[in-house]
DNA sequence: GCGAACTGAGACAACGTTGTCTATGCTATT
DNA sequence: AATAGCATAGACAACGTTGTCTCAGTTCGC
């Protein structure tokens, strides 16, 4: 008895209220306080609803959403895994979902960070599980581990059973709804943009092969490329700055005279300007750049960029869509292909073509595809 | 009747099986159950325990750990919350806490971005209180506004009475521990550097005037150059590139014989050498330029930003530490002191000096500070 | 051979919230 | 004036899990 009420006096100090001692110190039901936090359509007596109301005040009150969240229904929490919180094309999906969510769905996204690991993606999906958010916005991929697919598949898998939605804004090895840009189409429309421009010589520094994306843009664009007389070296390499500098000055090193490199990504694009210039090389005079992503590098980047534009807010706000509108029995869907567009800035010029009057200075100036 | 069997069998389709369904099939009481599927110490037959694991795939249990979170524990889960995701200055510290959070705190951190938004902050901060995770980070120090100071404070407050812990790696206008490098040491620190290398004309470009922090580098900065033959003129502007560029313009214009450009944050730097570059001026021959917060712009700039470590990864450790050491009756502590130190690349150089021989290439020789 | 100690399984309450059911007091209608 | 109907508050079960309590069956010691 005595343990009993020295442990309750203890839980009152650290432990916050419940709705029991606000109805206990309103004078009224757990049920009536109840419905008057809950602000539910049900009619309470207006001098009972104060009375409560200053109850609540009084005594800290503070929902526990655990508890509701065991009777079921949606919190408004999105959880959102992205690869990797350094590389600005991850940054800029946290970025885009992050403020969607919260001005076009009054939803709250909460972001964990898998750190490039497979492994640290599916505990970090169990934890999200385990918080039964109401659904989970997967954009880890590109750092898919054939060793991991199958307890990745598991997890989601999991994750249906237990209700919370699944999406995805990168295609993945699994069964889940897809919310991405076409990579076949972005690598045509890069290809198309190449040709246009009158380059016959390029390079392309893409990403790590292993990347299921990076594989169909380049599979796109080499055989739509292939349909011209153009000339092309690839090399795949991390999609960092560093690395795009050290894969510019190997590219320049054994194909001296190719007039246009082409980038799997603005990071990589980033380094190989940084180290071009560095090499006293005019850009775009002597050799056009182009990124993908249209990320915070792309116009921190001198020239600035030409890129591709995913529109991963509209990628995010459809992902957003199909989990607060789907309910746990939601029929399998496959998901929605998301326009891009290509964002022409100064480091991508016409080949022996003349200056163009009046070159375009503004920075969004976008043609859209598709 | 009919209802609530139809009802029954309908959430069979979608919601995942329990405890009591794993021990209907298994034929054993639900506390067996729970006991075998814990794997708690508790000594239970083999020959049940076989059949409670059998009876749990047949089912597909999926433990439902919202139920179990309700009867109280830790988690393993904090909360950070950051000013915006965007700016580098706090993806270094996400990229930070989420990694020191996992690897040496066995611990998982969900990222808020309160997206500059003093209002959105506290939002935040009331979801990850109704979602009861162990504790929180505070990490959106510059955008503090005084309208909404006394709700974070409230906020905190009952945050901490819910018994949740609160730390903050900036200092901000509440009560709370908070883990920073020494303002004011920073100053002093940068101050030392351009008079030990010889500048006597320099300009400032800072950040918002608002933010706390920048106040107290600012006075303690300007404050020890007062005690040298120093000239400078000081402004305070956006810590974005865009804004950094256009104020290394402007100082430029108004005070064309200044040798250093002293940056509020690396952001802030970068786009200044961007715009200095463009003009044709030499980094760092005619002019040196410093950031602070050693972030990935930093690296990204030609030539490389010498600039002020904060480690915030450090922080990072010593608010975790801070968060899963104490228990909810925590006494108040006022935090700890985080060393900075100076990382010397290549955008300062000593004014009128001889080029040093071999000047340092190596990126993160820094001469630790207090 | 009988009681004590022990082993292992089931019953049950509790976590905090919410929806449903019931009870009560009041108004309105015939 | 009496009853039907309505408005509103309280009681209670349920969500799924876990710790504690109880109890039955077994073994061991004296």
């Amino acid at each position: 008895m005595d343990n009993k009420l020295s442990k309750a006096t203890e839980e009152k100090d650290t432990k916050n209220a419940t709705l029991v001692d606000v109805a206990k110190t309103a004078g009224v039901s757990v049920s009536t306080a109840a419905r008057v936090l809950r602000n539910s359509g049900y009619p309470v007596d207006q001098k009972l609803k104060e009375r409560v109301n200053a109850a609540a005040k009084a005594v800290g009150y503070v929902p526990n959403l655990v508890a509701r969240r065991l009777r079921g229904g949606k919190q408004g929490v999105v959880g959102l895994v992205i690869g990797d919180m350094l590389d600005s094309h991850y940054g800029i999906i946290a970025e885009s979902v992050t403020k969607r969510a919260e001005t076009a769905h009054s939803t709250f996204a909460i972001v964990c960070n898998m750190q490039r690991d497979p492994l640290l993606e599916i505990k970090y999906l169990r934890k999200l599980l385990e918080y039964r958010v109401d659904g989970i916005i997967l954009a880890g991929g590109g750092f898919d581990q054939w060793t991991h697919r199958d307890a990745l598949a598991e997890t989601v898998d999991e994750l249906n059973r237990a209700g919370t939605i699944v999406a995805s804004l990168m295609p993945r090895n699994i069964e889940v709804p897809v919310f991405s840009a076409d990579n076949e189409a972005i690598g045509i429309t890069k290809a198309n943009f190449i040709v246009q421009n009158g380059h016959t010589k390029i390079g392309i520094l893409l990403g790590p092969a292993r990347n299921d994306m990076t594989k169909q843009r380049m599979q796109a664009m080499t055989s739509h490329l292939s349909g011209y007389m153009v000339d092309y070296a690839i090399a795949n390499i991390d999609s960092t700055p560093e690395a795009g500098a050290l894969g510019a000055a190997e590219m320049l090193a054994r194909n001296p005279d190719f007039s246009a490199l082409i980038c799997g990504s603005d990071a990589i694009a980033f380094g190989a300007i940084s180290y071009l210039r560095g090499e006293g090389i005019d850009i775009p005079g002597r050799i056009s750049v182009m990124g993908l992503g249209n990320t915070r590098l792309a116009t921190l980047c001198t020239p600035a960029l030409t890129t591709v534009e995913m529109n991963f807010d509209r990628a995010g706000s459809a992902a957003l869509d199909f989990i607060t509108s789907h309910d746990a029995s939601a029929v399998s869907m496959p998901g929605e292909v998301i326009s891009h567009s290509l964002v022409v800035r100064d480091s991508f010029a016409r080949l022996n073509g003349p200056a163009e009057p009046g070159a375009e200075d503004t920075q969004h100036v976008g043609v859209t595809i598709s």
